[in-house]
DNA sequence: TGACAAGACAGATATTTGTCTGTTTTTTTT
DNA sequence: AAAAAAAACAGACAAATATCTGTCTTGTCA
């Protein structure tokens, strides 16, 4: 190949390799050699190894596909979570590993727990901010404090409420007055908390 | 390693490798076998192509560390986009520069357009559902159309309101009773529409 | 012009990793 | 109990991949 000018090529191949990267295929040094058309590895190494010395990638000597995104304070590594189409009762580890879809979110942000995602049905939390169709990151836990926002299962289906304790009983007390609370013990259903929402996410148009 | 009734080990398998493979690093063969301590290669290799085969992953053939969760094309690359804290006039390409925080976005659902957040300050679009320090994903862009939510550089200060045009003019409309709506070409003020809000995530606790 | 640095090249070696063939042990099924 | 199935083991080989040493070419700059 070509001399280029310092840093043109370079640039190229850490957008490529990003880019990989992200899309959770990592390339090997041979993998870039042939997308840049080096006629020598040492050539793709060279530059993988020059952006590794800026710290704009990281590697694990010696393995195989081991470049990564430098974790940049944290900030800059992101973590995928699953997004839950129906929850039915009983059989949430397996409602997560079906997910077709993924949300990242800022893995310094939530270090501890197992996370999902949910899209809301209905308008039970609009003084909460929460509409129809918005998204909640939940983090797993079956305990809540009182005022937590929180997933529950009752009976057959999952509902997000605001968590509250009325008389040494559990409640679950919607943001709207044109729904009734939920007194679980009352109604003698299958009663859970799948966990508690941590975010709340909204795409508008 | 001592037999393992049909299944069980398969399973710890599968949510290591696929622990790995969303934190970006998918494991080779080898080193499934060592996390579970199998004394051959092939013990490890049997459980994986047995997950290939039930579908649970997918594998680039004679490629290392090429597992990968099926399904999800390239709907899984996330992309990064700045934080900004305070914008002031004039700089808003600075602030983005600047920027020491910053957020991921799934990066098929908003494909063209340079994005940026903004943390939300006051509750003048509560009844749109965004509250103060609500984080808003903005597309930066100078035009809007009636409807939409945007961000506006109003004097000095970023505002975030509905746009509207009533008789030719140009509104910015909050959305709570108590705050009045905003009509540029009367205060004679610096005016630009800094973009579109397309997302709002919020936090909680 | 000449020294110097960055980019590209060439060829070779070591390590990692995937793959193969066959055997043994344990559980399940008939 | 015998047969079948699943799990684990053993040892080897081949391909992919990382890494090394040294050379050549092309700009940059004193």
């Amino acid at each position: 190949m070509a001399y280029t000018p310092p840093g043109q090529t370079r640039e190229k191949i850490y957008e490529f390799v990003r880019e990989r990267i992200l899309n959770g295929a990592p390339p090997s040094t041979r993998e870039v050699q042939m997308a840049f058309g080096f006629r020598a590895v040492q050539s793709a190494r060279q530059h993988l190894e020059a952006l590794v010395q800026e710290g704009r990638l990281v590697k694990d000597s010696g393995k195989a596909r081991s470049h990564r995104l430098p974790k940049m304070g944290g900030a800059r590594s992101s973590h995928l979570i699953p997004v839950l189409g129906r929850v039915q009762a009983g059989d949430l580890t397996a409602a997560i590993q079906n997910s077709e879809d993924y949300l990242p979110v800022q893995q310094t942000r939530y270090e501890s727990g197992e996370l999902f995602a949910l899209t809301v049905q209905g308008d039970s939390m609009l003084r909460a901010g929460i509409l129809h169709g918005d998204i909640v990151i939940v983090r797993r836990q079956q305990a809540a404090r009182p005022g937590d926002i929180v997933v529950a299962l009752v009976g057959e289906e999952a509902t997000v409420k605001r968590y509250r304790e009325r008389g040494g009983r559990i409640e679950l007390h919607p943001e709207n007055e044109s729904f009734e609370s939920i007194i679980p013990s009352e109604e003698g259903e299958l009663f859970s908390i799948l966990g508690k929402v941590i975010e709340v996410r909204r795409h508008i148009e």
